[in-house]
DNA sequence: TAGCGTTTTAAACATACGTTTGAAAAATCT
DNA sequence: AGATTTTTCAAACGTATGTTTAAAACGCTA
């Protein structure tokens, strides 16, 4: 398979559909006809439907965990103090945006994506974002507990939920969101902006 | 339409069949034969699936939104200084549980199905709930806006969605974060705990 | 350039869906 | 009880979907 050119014309067309149709919503046929290619180049390059929508997620997902694994290893290796908490969820934005252009579409479109994975979450799609990504997503978690000492497991636990609600959200409306701002007060953020934007937010909020 | 038993039987079980599966995977015929009922009852009571979609909102949506304007009322006209921020979100938190339960099935079934809705926000669903709603919203973040007199608007902005990123996440994926919480740390909270728990966090990071 | 593996293409297939229909059944009203 | 409206039911309709097929076109190497 590789990243012929035609592959790569699907998974923009299916990654740009799916975020705006949702997965069911979306046919191969307006995924194949947007890209420019025959309808059966799907089923030929990706084998179905489903092992399509896994191969838009792996494309960002695959480049984003082992940046951020690196920085994890780094930190490991590193030793020294706990950081503080602000530095460990700029690491998170930091990584998000340091993922590789050519691995994706349009960052805000692959993060309604995630919104729509998450809201949906398919079983098939469950289960291998489950299998591929939760180890990198604990260590993350583990760095973030050690900045918060005064935490017990369980109260931490609620509140990074409450936090990734926030990034979610908000990274997977951002579109909408920069629209209504620019219309209401003539800022247009970039969504670099606005993700360390949160970080103070969140940071309070974790800290209590 | 009313809301004879077969209406009923078929919100209910949409209701829950959305909420597991999104919109548009949820078939009409697992609709009715989890209801028990015949398949083209849903045309005969509701016209559409679109219209059957709407109308599972609207059997939440409807008692909120007069619980919510009866208390902007109630304090509209009590007047008296600007309340304070948990004071506000509270409101928010307390009127949502104060909803008949006869007019759901499941308050976190339905918190699910308001995550998908954003996340795919279909066409007409959006205008639907744009229309319908969107004026009690908007007098609810204006006295939330009151006791936050600080912030300029277009940063308040910005937090007021990083805080509805919290709510609806956290809320749509109630069951599964509980379930989790059961698993890893023995407690089992409500989700009248949970949101009351978040009551706080999302006060420290508006604030500052 | 001849041959061969890879990729593209048009067509067909089987299935599942939302909706409609018209008659039967139930409920309501006079 | 009879008449009329409302609701239920099984069946069918037309359409759209994911997938498969087999031939054609392409691209590379010998």
């Amino acid at each position: 398979m590789s990243q012929s050119k035609t592959v790569v014309r699907i998974l923009d067309a299916a990654e740009q559909l799916f975020s705006e149709k949702g997965f069911a919503e979306t046919s191969l046929r307006s995924i194949t006809s947007q890209a420019g290619v025959n309808l059966a180049a799907v089923n030929y390059h990706f084998g179905s439907k489903k092992a399509l929508i896994q191969a838009v997620f792996a494309r960002f997902l695959d480049p984003f965990c082992l940046l951020l694994s690196a920085e994890l290893d780094r930190l490991d290796e590193e030793g020294g103090e706990p950081r503080d908490l602000e530095s460990n969820l700029s690491l998170l934005v930091d990584t998000v945006l340091r993922v590789e252009p050519r691995s994706i579409n349009d960052l805000s479109v692959f993060m309604r994506l995630i919104g729509i994975a998450y809201a949906q979450s398919q079983g098939h799609l469950r289960h291998y974002l489950i299998d591929m990504y939760s180890e990198v997503f604990q260590r993350y978690l583990n760095l973030v507990t050690a900045s918060i000492p005064h935490l017990n497991k369980a109260e931490l636990y609620w509140r990074v939920n409450f936090m990734m609600g926030s990034l979610m959200f908000t990274m997977s409306s951002f579109d909408a969101l920069q629209a209504i701002s620019e219309r209401d007060f003539q800022e247009k953020p970039s969504i670099e902006v606005v993700l360390h934007r949160m970080v103070p937010f969140l940071a309070a909020g974790m800290r209590r």
